[in-house]
DNA sequence: ATGTGTGAAGAGCTTCACAGCC
DNA sequence: GGCTGTGAAGCTCTTCACACAT
């Protein structure tokens, strides 16, 4: 919407595009104070602007990417992060043929040096894509750099202490989502 | 669990791996019948037997790929995903120097042809990994496929009919709940 | 007239607590 | 004794419906 240069947007509008009822979208935004004006809706930049605030995506976070395979190329090749509200800053890999090298304005560090330099730049969010086998390791490792969250790509259990974050991006969970729903809906539309 | 060879496996255990209370688990699984035993727990084989069965992924189901750039390679170079209920069976992208590669036993095939492709091997289920421009026209094309649900990576909203089911792997969206929730309890945890 | 913000009602999910089976 | 399966209670989230602001 605001790419399209639209300056107001209801709550039912946005409740269409997300398939929800508006009256979420309006209790939801109360809890964090009264966002919009009667008889007009929500300003878009201006609620743009504040969710930004609420999430905590203002200034920009920096994040560390470790594992410069396939998906960290991907990660770090994607260059619309920033206007999300975070930055890749730092990459590590263990491969003496990546370290080095230069994806993007960030130059591929060593792996063996990840808690040093994660402390060092005050790190507080670090991308896991590194092979399943490594993955307890480095998000160990990641946790004595001081970060607080981590978000994997690999698909397994990493047990931390409460006080770190941890998402995991897993395709087969989503599948087997996507399964699950896709023939519950069709078996009930035979009905 | 299964890997380790532990024949049972109670509620109280499987809650504590997932940090959540024991009657969900409970409740959860009694929604799909009489899983357990009373005294014993859940034979563990039998229960992710009959998990698999209720989501659908028994047998495994064929996926076809669309877009084959570092992260469609890394969907193809994973090799485990049949033991999770689906598999790669076609893969598709638009540039020449791709199509004709075989990659993990599957060998990539000419964009243009999809949705034909996809009809010839009945396939329900597509992965879109194309750049986010590409990806509503992707969609569409799936859809004229037959493909009943989609797996995208394009950080975009994709417009369907009801009857599609669509997941977006979103990475900023889960960073976004990271910073949130970890600022949040950063600042529960000074209280 | 339009559309938010919000108590109150309604629906759904979680937890308790215990009967029933191993 | 141990652990599931499940009504009932408790709680949270969703929806309704309308006062209020523009």
């Amino acid at each position: 919407m605001q790419k399209e240069n639209e300056k107001t947007v209801s709550s039912t509008r946005l409740a269409e595009v997300c398939n929800i009822n508006p009256s979420i979208i309006r209790k939801d935004f109360s809890y964090f104070g009264e966002l919009g004006k009667r008889g007009v809706g929500y300003d878009v930049d201006e609620l743009i602007q504040k969710i930004r605030n609420i999430l905590g995506l203002d200034p920009v976070n920096k994040v560390a990417l470790v594992g410069v395979g396939n998906i960290g190329k991907a990660l770090l090749a994607y260059s619309n992060f920033e206007s999300e509200g975070f930055k890749i800053v730092m990459a590590f890999d263990n491969q003496p043929a990546l370290i080095g090298q230069k994806i993007n304005d960030v130059t591929v560090e060593d792996a063996a040096n990840l808690e040093d330099r994660i402390k060092e730049e005050n790190i507080q969010l670090g991308i896991l894509a590194v092979p399943e086998l490594e993955a307890p390791e480095i998000a160990r490792r990641m946790e004595r750099g001081g970060v607080s969250a981590i978000l994997s790509f690999a698909p397994c259990q990493l047990l931390m202490p409460d006080n770190i974050k941890i998402t995991c991006m897993d395709l087969s969970r989503e599948i087997a989502r996507l399964v699950y729903y896709s023939s519950r809906d069709a078996a009930a539309a035979q009905d």
